[in-house]
DNA sequence: AGCCAGGGTCTGC
DNA sequence: GCAGACCATGGC
């Protein structure tokens, strides 16, 4: 990776393969917005940015040396070498297929408890919907930053509040387990801490115990909001896609990085013709 | 108009 | 353990 620091923007080369657009599009995040082509603007913490790639550079606008290191590099991962993981992963025809389709998606690190929240949201509901239920929680209940961007907001904030204040969120049946998830990190029943310093079982059960977290929403959670690769989400469209393409379940030489070949599966799936 | 959406819970075998 | 109804809402 080559950075470059221009003006008032970072300018990044040199990251192969990388996708701004399938990474962002493809379901793991939901507070980007494409404004043009390969142009978006979006939130993480309390940072605001508008990124944007042609060909193999992606520039950072408004972005200064410090906030690159300290937000950007490390949400989009840019040291993990992904040529390293598909050489690992992608052995055998199907995976090959699979991580050459859609070789640009690179998981993010994305905030514990916005993942958590987000993905509860996203049980039974499409990521249209999703995403507005998600900006109006923030624009409702988030900090602002700078004009029409806030921050999401934490699980403090959001265990004082009652159904009834959730309501202008639209977000139906889910409104119950937002809160449910809020107040129990908040009231240190579920410890997030926990989540992440203990085995993949543990973890998954600690977060289990939220109300309207069940199997796929633990392990999205895991997968992107606590870096565990090793998750393997198994939503509806994973599940389609398994039981043609490996029925007898995911080749072992996946399994460190399932949830990397899970994108790449679902990635392929959902949208290649060839599928 | 009616189906479906990156599911989970609750109930009944 | 496993199947099936039900859950709110909106996009298509």
């Amino acid at each position: 990776m080559k950075v470059i620091y221009k003006g008032r923007d970072t300018l990044v080369s040199g990251v192969s393969p990388f996708s701004l657009k399938q990474t962002l599009d493809c379901g793991q995040c939901f507070r980007w917005d494409e404004l043009e082509e390969n142009t978006f603007v979006g939130v993480v913490g309390n940072t605001v940015c508008k990124i944007q790639q042609i060909d193999g550079e992606v520039t950072f606008f408004d972005t200064d040396k410090q906030t690159f290191e300290k937000v950007w590099k490390n949400y989009f991962d840019f040291d993990l070498d992904y040529n390293k993981i598909r050489e690992e992963i992608c052995k055998d025809d199907i995976m090959k297929r699979a991580g050459n389709y859609a070789s640009g998606i690179r998981i993010l690190k994305q905030d514990a408890w916005e993942t958590i929240c987000s993905f509860i949201i996203s049980q039974n509901n499409n990521i249209k919907r999703i995403k507005g239920i998600v900006k109006r929680l923030c624009d409702t209940f988030g900090d602002p930053i700078i004009e029409g961007y806030n921050t999401f907001p934490d699980y403090n904030r959001i265990a004082k509040l009652s159904i009834e204040d959730l309501a202008p969120l639209r977000s139906g049946f889910r409104a119950k387990y937002i809160l449910d998830a809020a107040q129990k990190i908040s009231n240190g029943e579920v410890d997030l801490e926990r989540v992440a310093n203990s085995s993949y079982d543990d973890a998954k059960a600690e977060l289990m115990k939220i109300c309207g977290i069940g199997n796929k929403v633990a392990d999205c959670a895991l997968l992107y909001g606590f870096y565990r690769l090793e998750a393997f989400p198994e939503d509806v469209w994973i599940k389609r896609a398994m039981a043609r393409l490996y029925p007898d379940g995911l080749p072992e030489n996946c399994k460190r990085y399932a949830g990397i070949a899970q994108q790449y599966i679902f990635h392929y799936a959902r949208t290649s013709e060839e599928f």
